[in-house]
DNA sequence: CAATGCTTGTTATACTGTTACATATGAGAC
DNA sequence: GTCTCATATGTAACAGTATAACAAGCATTG
């Protein structure tokens, strides 16, 4: 499951999951952050993380706002709010490509360099930490004196599912 | 007629340029894919890439629609038509982070890995080809299996003018 | 000329995200 | 208890980004 070429020096690790992720996990890491900030854990944010966190895929906000469906409808400004404390708390991601969240329940370290894969065609996100990649990045930043600050990329392409799966 | 940079193998080829670039080039790639798909290179596309080269920073299609000043007032679909072939001839690339769109005169390979660094201060982008980073993704992609399709990624940071200048 | 194919002009609309303000709720201070 | 304060929620309006649909213009070609 871990490939680890570990190529000299510092340690590279290679780390990569799909986007089945563990629900209680990643609420707990919400409740955890809330208890840091002091500030509650509300049904409002519970529900947003919930929904992510099942659905397994990418959301737009008013996808979001649709969807969770505990009778109220919820107008989009409220999931919005929802979303900015679970990026803070790091549950959640945006996908710029696409305009859309979705959970993670991968803690990220401070200059961790993360990966994330997405299917162009059924929009899975696969997450990968990878030292190899951070490398470069850093190799292309020294040339000119760039600093990267949230190295986040996303890259889109097929997963293997949807490659098995050429015309649906 | 596509030009593709030799140099590939093991050897990492890093190629940096910052935002300072050539317009005449740009066009005259402009006017080369335009012949090719047998379709005008009109005084609207013209005007369009001739705004973001002289710009060098990434606009949005509304920034690029009010100040495209030829008399005319652009209107924001005329403007995504004129940079949708920009886009298509690769002289422009949109930033999904911005939501913006820049000219770029780097004329990038088939499976060239392109970095786009952004100054989250001042907006310039500076562009990398880096092996590396190419390298790192095939590596992580290949754990799950997944295949990327379009490499080409933003990474943001600061640059070092910007750096330089703390509080502005 | 007529037909075709592409570009442009115009209007409307959908999607994404934020501002502003009123209200509610919960925890501590008195 | 109740006052106060900070934060969360509800609501409306709006700003910014992007596309759809269709009419009209302007080439080139048969």
């Amino acid at each position: 499951m871990h490939r680890n070429p570990g190529p000299r020096g510092t340690c590279a690790h290679e780390e990569t999951h799909g986007h089945r992720l563990n629900g209680d996990a990643v609420e707990s890491r919400a409740r955890s952050y809330a208890v840091s900030k002091g500030v509650p854990f509300t049904p409002m944010r519970q529900s947003v993380l919930a929904l992510l966190a099942a659905s397994g895929k990418p959301m737009s906000a008013y996808e979001i706002a649709e969807k969770v469906s505990d009778a109220r409808k919820l107008k989009a400004v409220q999931v919005y709010r929802a979303l900015e404390f679970l990026q803070e708390a790091g549950c959640v991601h945006r996908l710029a490509s696409r305009s859309a969240y979705f959970a993670c329940d991968h803690l990220h370290g401070e200059g961790e360099t993360v990966v994330f894969m997405v299917c162009a065609q059924c929009g899975a996100v696969q997450e990968a930490a990878s030292e190899l990649v951070a490398r470069g990045l850093r190799g292309a930043a020294k040339t000119t004196g760039f600093r990267p600050r949230h190295p986040m990329i996303e890259v889109e392409g097929e997963c293997a599912e949807c490659a098995g799966t050429p015309e649906r």
